[in-house]
DNA sequence: CAGAATCCCATCAGATACTG
DNA sequence: CAGTATCTGATGGGATTCTG
C-alpha cells in the first residue's frame, strides 16, 4: 500500500480510457511479474501448504502429488529469493531442512488459502468437455 | 460446496499425515485442474477486467498490455466453456461481440481483484535479482 | 535427506499474415 | 471488428541419475 505509487504520469500511461494502467495491466511493470509468480499452481499449492506449517522439503513433496524435486527446488528458490520464505538448515546428518513463511509469506499464504477453497468448492460447476 | 464430496476412502488415499488428501494436492482430482486453470496470470487478467465490467474482444486486447489477439481468444474460449463467461455476438457489420462474467465468473472475480490487489501492494516488498 | 545436474519434450505464447 | 491460421522460439516441467 505504500508501495510504488502509481505517479500521475504513469496512470497516463493509457490504453483504455476508464482502466487505470499502472499496475497489472501494464506490459512492464513489476507488478505484473509479481502477479506472474504468484499466479501460478505450484506456488498456490506450496504457500498453502506452509500456510498450514513449516514443512520439510521432503514432507513439502509427497504432500504435494505430482511435484518433482526438480520444480519443487526451483520454486522454493524463488521463494525464498522474494522474500516469501526463509530455509533454515540443521546440519545433522543426513541434514534437515525446513521451510517456513516469512510475514510476507503468511500474507500470500492467506490468498493461497482463498484460491485452493475457490477451486475446491467451484470445481463441480466447472465442466470441461474431454479435450 | 456440495461438490465431489470426498469419500471417505478418498480421503485415505494419503501421502502426508496431517494433511487432507482429497482435492487440490491431489494429482488426478478435478479441483487441481480447476486450480491450475484459475492460477494462471492471463486468467486473473482476464477476469479481473470483466469484473470491472463487460468488454467487447478490442477492449480487453488493448486495456491487458502484452496480450496478443491469439492467447485472449484461447483463454475466453476457455472460460466460455468453463461457465465463467459468456459472449454476447451483435450480428452487425462489422461485429461487435461482447464478453461478460456469469454467476460463476463473478465469484472468481471477487478473487482475481484479491490476487491482483496483493500483486499491486507487495511488489515491491519483493526484490528479485535481475536474473 | 535434500538436493544438483542432465536430457528432453510438450505446451505456451509471441510474431506475422489473412479473412468474413 | 473479431477473430483464425501458421510458424517458431522460449520454457515449464517430467524422468532419470548422482551426491554430500
Amino acid at each position: 500500500m505504500t508501495v510504488d505509487e502509481p505517479s500521475a504520469d504513469r496512470r497516463r500511461a493509457v490504453t483504455e480510457p476508464g482502466f487505470e494502467c499502472w499496475g497489472v495491466y501494464s506490459r512492464d511493470c513489476a507488478t505484473r511479474r509479481t502477479l506472474a509468480r504468484i499466479a501460478d499452481k505450484w506456488t498456490i499449492l506450496i504457500v498453502g501448504r506452509l500456510s498450514q506449517r513449516a514443512c520439510r522439503f521432503g514432507e513439502l513433496r509427497r504432500s504435494i502429488e505430482g511435484i518433482s524435486s526438480k520444480v519443487l527446488t526451483e520454486h522454493l528458490r524463488d521463494l525464498e529469493a522474494d522474500g516469501l520464505i526463509f530455509r533454515t538448515v540443521e546440519p545433522t546428518s543426513p541434514p534437515s531442512v525446513t521451510y517456513e513463511l516469512t510475514d510476507l509469506g503468511v500474507s500470500l499464504g492467506r490468498l493461497a488459502i482463498s484460491v485452493k477453497d475457490w477451486a475446491e468448492e467451484h470445481a463441480d460447476a466447472i465442466h470441461r468437455r474431454p479435450t
